[in-house]
DNA sequence: GAGCATATGCCAACACCTGTTGACCTTGCG
DNA sequence: CGCAAGGTCAACAGGTGTTGGCATATGCTC
């Protein structure tokens, strides 16, 4: 899809804003982060947010690209199932602030919401078809996954409370995986 | 506090406004929901909410003032804790856009986060504190329960993916109702 | 019932901030 | 040198919360 030379001159503003882009968007959600403040930490001016991204949406697209990168249940021991998950999704949220973006503005922008939709069904349903034993049933235990895993990220992550953010991450892997484990492997409640 | 006689003529009209602006701030979140929006909803002029309100975060201050109600555990039998507690989520979340909107907005507004914060200290750490054992344990349980149950909320009322919102109640409660009764009662993971 | 004070409501405008655009310099490479 | 790419500046059109002035209608007092 891009066939542009390499190497452009303007390679390193590219991906200040870039870098800036993804501060600001997790910080601020999609409206708060405006293209002046974008701008500003990259130090360069607004309008070349415009003339590289071709607006505030295109430059949103470039930095919510996440691959959730879920590990092949067949090289997961049984018994290892729910810590391996739990902590491999506590990990890509810490990695970067793409996540943190997705869901600051799945929450409230409808576009952003349609994109979480989308990384849910092309990624975390195909996964759970994987690792469950009925396939009908992947979208359900997807859900319950997603449920439990969404929501320590939002606390901990993402309105940053306290006993949420202080658990050390042994302990919410201790706390999680069970219930992880279960929502993937138990047949009914 | 409110010592101004029982009934004004523009009664009414205050009740309209803080009805349109539920609805809005629900849905658009606070910068989306413009005091414009609001009192066209509302069928009056956009300056008639500043002068009833203050302001538009005087108004919103009105709009999300929420009780959780959380039952007396000691009137729960032990086997059914899990059970009524997810139920009684479930009811605070249908039963009108505060919590949607409390949600929505702390995802993206500093203060909003703030009064999130409160409502958990104020009112469900205390929860915890009378149902579980160990006091000291009560931030943890009130951080795993919240981080259940904020998840599924966000998946079924927010951002209304299709699986979650599909569920039958019954189904939600069935499947969460273990995982909550296991972060309130077992001492350890 | 008449007159008046006051509450209620609308209109227009304000100052500010937003994404985006076009004209204009400046730098670096062939 | 010439020319294109990189970058800045100022401005635009539109939307925001908020304010003051002006019309109206209501309810109270005589």
């Amino acid at each position: 899809m891009d066939v542009t030379p390499p190497h452009r001159r303007s390679d390193a503003t590219r991906a200040a804003i870039l870098e800036a882009a993804r501060d600001r968007f997790a910080q601020d959600g999609y409206d708060g982060a405006t293209v002046r403040a974008i701008a500003g930490q990259a130090g360069i001016d607004p309008s070349m947010v415009i003339r590289y991204f071709g607006s505030k949406e295109g430059l949103f697209a470039r930095v919510v690209d996440v691959a959730l990168d879920i590990p092949d249940p067949a090289r997961i021991p049984a018994e290892d199932l729910g810590r391996v998950l739990v902590t491999h999704f506590l990990e890509l949220w810490e990695r970067d602030g793409v996540l943190v973006t997705l869901l600051r503005v799945g929450v409230t922008n409808p576009a952003g919401a349609q994109r979480l939709r989308g990384v849910f069904r092309d990624q975390l349903v195909p996964a759970a078809e994987r690792f469950g034993h009925d396939p009908a049933d992947a979208p359900r235990r997807a859900t319950l996954v997603a449920s439990q895993i969404l929501g320590m990220a939002l606390l901990r992550y993402v309105l940053k409370f306290g006993p949420a953010a202080e658990m050390s991450r042994a302990d919410v892997v201790a706390w999680l995986a069970p219930t992880v484990e279960r929502y993937i492997t138990s047949p009914e409640p």
